[in-house]
DNA sequence: TAGTGGTCTAGACCACTGA
DNA sequence: CAGTGGTCTAGACCACTAG
């Protein structure tokens, strides 16, 4: 029979508005552009603030809009291409690349990590922050676990705490023999510190790099870095900067 | 001065919320139980539907949790370690790596997926669809993007279409040399086709993963794939799972 | 059909920014 | 200070699932 099924699923507004916002911020806006306040917004659709916020949040996990509180919403730049392990063969700490040692103290890791570098539940452990910066902005804040044994000759009298003592340690763990790095990827949220540290709220969206450092057959260091997730794209594998659709989101409906 | 300038920050209710839960999660539920509702929890912590929501859709974003309309909020299972690029000079399509080549067409790309290919505007080219399923689940869906040129031995009448003219086309193209594999990850929102092979409302997050297969000095296919962040993991470099700390946000506020 | 999560509303107040 | 986005409420209805 002619059933004319279509229609039977319906599209939430909240997506449809998100469609509709994407192609006018296509067609209609640059870079930088400031948009009108939700309120506004709202009004001007005929949905409600919370309805067009859901647009909104949509639009700025894909990268598209950034909004900051007491300012407004604001058209984002393409996503920043940053390169994860440039050279596989290389530690923490070499070269210039954009990381910059914050401060280091002896803590006790959580047990996951305990666990992966084969200390005891109780030991502390080097422990290095670090924050990453490109084109001015903070993308990255790191943690990163390295066991006494992997820098036996570190004393305590080079350098007591702070940034010292961080480019200390990792002065210390170059002299080891890298054989391998292995990274995972996967979706987190920012937790307190670490969204004071990227500039954004708790709860922010972002992209947890795990790296683990072999040397001499051990987990050396361990390293887990959280990126802005909305204002990262992480490149593998050497060469830097692919272009490609700066939008996710490649299908329509 | 003794200024206690604590509570100077109160916390939001939804994030309080989240780190309760959280805890509850680790000591009082086991993975695959199922929660009690929303409305009964949100009555139970005393704050309103929406605020509760915001809390479980935290833990959601986080790995933690899977809610199913009609159904209920479980607790997750800890994310799948899913390899990517396990052998970085291997072509798509080769051994069995979970994916499953669904279908092929030829059709116009993205504009910006055109300028990688160096495709002329207007010209089509082979797109093949597959999907990848890890223990039983669907993980990820893929657009696989071949000019002419990479397989210019392919004809009509070896397979006309469907999942035979895939694998066709995969076939010749494993005929190239394969120089290089450029990986990039960002974080997306699941479009409504991606949504449905994946078994998620459309907007869910997903991890992009964009990949430049190079041979001959050219860019001779690109893949633009789409994997679950709720449930992955994504690994580089070769050795398959790490199994450090199911729910990143690490430092706790 | 009963119960679940998903969507949507209209309103309120708060925290922050910049003039 | 006025204006912005962020949080929160109490309620309604819808879409889906399973018995």
């Amino acid at each position: 029979m002619g059933t004319t099924q279509l229609e039977s699923v319906p599209e939430p507004k909240y997506w449809h508005l998100r469609t509709m916002l994407s192609e006018a911020l296509d067609s209609e806006f640059s870079v930088g552009e400031i948009l009108p306040n939700e309120r506004d917004l709202a009004a001007r659709f005929g949905v409600a603030r919370a309805t067009l916020r859901q647009a909104l949040e949509q639009l700025e996990l894909e990268g598209r809009l950034q909004r900051r509180r007491g300012v407004g919403t604001t058209v984002a730049p393409p996503r920043v291409g940053v390169a994860v392990g440039p050279r596989q063969h290389a530690w923490p700490g070499t070269g210039d690349d954009g990381w910059r040692p914050a401060d280091c103290l002896a803590a006790v890791p959580p047990a996951a990590v305990a666990e992966a570098l084969g200390t005891g539940r109780d030991e502390p452990v080097h422990t290095v922050r670090r924050s990453r910066v490109t084109h001015g902005r903070p993308v990255a804040a790191e943690l990163l676990y390295i066991p006494s044994a992997s820098v036996p000759d570190l004393t305590a009298i080079d350098a007591p705490s702070g940034a010292a003592r961080a480019r200390a340690v990792l002065r210390e763990l170059q002299r080891l023999e890298l054989e391998h790095r292995e990274n995972a990827v996967e979706l987190g949220s920012a937790g307190a510190e670490d969204a004071k540290e990227l500039d954004r709220l708790p709860g922010a969206p972002v992209l947890v790099v795990t790296t683990r450092y072999l040397a001499g057959g051990r987990t050396a260091a361990l390293s887990v870095a959280t990126y802005r997730a909305d204002t990262c794209r992480l490149t593998f594998g050497d060469s830097g900067d692919m272009e490609i659709h700066h939008g996710p989101e490649t299908r329509a409906s």
